[in-house]
DNA sequence: TTATGTGTTGCGGTTTACCGTAAGGATTGT
DNA sequence: ACAATCCTTACGGTAAACCGCAACACATAA
């Protein structure tokens, strides 16, 4: 099993519950941290140190405090340490149950397993564990289905930036020329309402504030 | 010290999180239930028993499954609570850390205390245990200002369900037809309108779109 | 090569949002 | 009672969104 391991995550209970579900397979070496800043020093230290961790755990989600941060969320960390160590074993223990997010994450930043807290989280967090030991994925049921191939990838990174340049209240002229600024094709004002129109279709929004809030609602912006 | 108490939450490992809080304050008798509808039930059963419970401990949020249930969430379950159980002391134990969630809960069904999952979540909630034990309110620091006078509660319940509406993709003379049918004053488009810009101005909106984005990322809608 | 389909762009017309102004009604204070 | 003020409503003009149509570029297949 696995020897020494570092759980990341700002609410002190859930790491004190992962701590034990750890503690219960019988790893002893158990660090925390509740930043994502800390988080990358401790690994890089500890390789420094000879001592490196064999195992990460971590959230997505971490709350702004006093703190000033680089790394501001999970994404922000994993992406980080993927550059420097691509090998290591990454465990996703997060709320976020989007097949988007995890489609990413698994597919973009080689996440070992992705294992969504409620009911049963840490249930599937000691079976994540097990699993990725053995070299093995692990996906929590609800977000199983993020890699299967028949999952409709409809929606690309062009309709989600737009999104989300509507959700900031630029207009669809001014997103035009931002795409045209960045070299992002489309870029025509026509080609905007046209892609603006497939997504209402498709998230079934009467127009385009309803589609922000729908989209919003699902994590995808 | 408080002998009996109920902890309703979805997750798992908070569950046993708070339960430990719990066992170090000395508490033997405690129960957990993951749904509301649970919750609810083993509260009128233990009263049925003559051994009711003296603490609720509970999360607002919780996700859907494939069960059927009631109350959706912990506002629900505490709205339901308050009309049989008006002195039952309840402790909400949430990520949720806007101020008007907070406002609400405290001034509309009188809850004991707001603890703000985090950094500091357990011990911020084991002091908000002794606290209400001894009659005394607990607001986590993060939302504490929530109840001080010169917080401007310029927003009312109209704002907010005129952005919910936009929300919902209503335009705006929809909403006007909605409001005229609920008796909701005021209720003219040009009044909607009104209200919009006024609402623009005070979240640095450009548009409405972006106000609702806005709002959503507050919490707020 | 031609044909066919897909995606991009442009344009005109209609609807809706946005903004200022002004009139009428309700409330408050004197 | 009166005036001052605020709130509600109506209206008109402009900007933006929405929608359908058509032209053009590009790729693929017959």
């Amino acid at each position: 099993m696995f020897v020494k391991v570092l759980i990341v995550d700002d609410h002190d209970d859930i790491n004190n519950g992962v701590l034990e579900i750890l503690s219960a397979l019988g790893i002893k070496n158990i660090q925390q941290s509740q930043y994502c800043d800390d988080a990358q020093l401790k690994i890089k230290r500890a390789i420094f140190d000879k001592q490196p961790f064999d195992l990460l755990i971590t959230d997505l989600s971490f709350k702004k405090d006093h703190r000033e941060v680089r790394l501001k969320n999970g994404d922000d960390l994993i992406a980080a340490l993927r550059i420097d160590y691509p090998e290591l074993p990454i465990i996703v223990y997060s709320m976020i149950d989007l097949l988007q997010k995890v489609r990413v994450l698994v597919s973009k930043h080689n996440v070992n397993a992705y294992v969504c807290k409620g009911r049963k989280g840490s249930v599937e967090l000691s079976q994540a564990i097990k699993n990725v030991y053995n070299n093995e994925q692990f996906l929590s049921t609800q977000v199983a289905r993020a890699l299967s191939p028949k999952t409709n990838i409809e929606i690309d990174d062009f309709d989600i930036e737009l999104v989300k340049q509507l959700s900031l209240g630029q207009l669809q002229n001014e997103i035009s020329d931002y795409f045209k600024a960045n070299n992002i094709s489309p870029s025509s004002v026509s080609s905007i309402e046209k892609r603006l129109n497939k997504l209402r279709i498709q998230f079934k929004a009467d127009n385009a504030t309803h589609l922000v809030a729908k989209m919003k609602d699902l994590g995808l912006i």
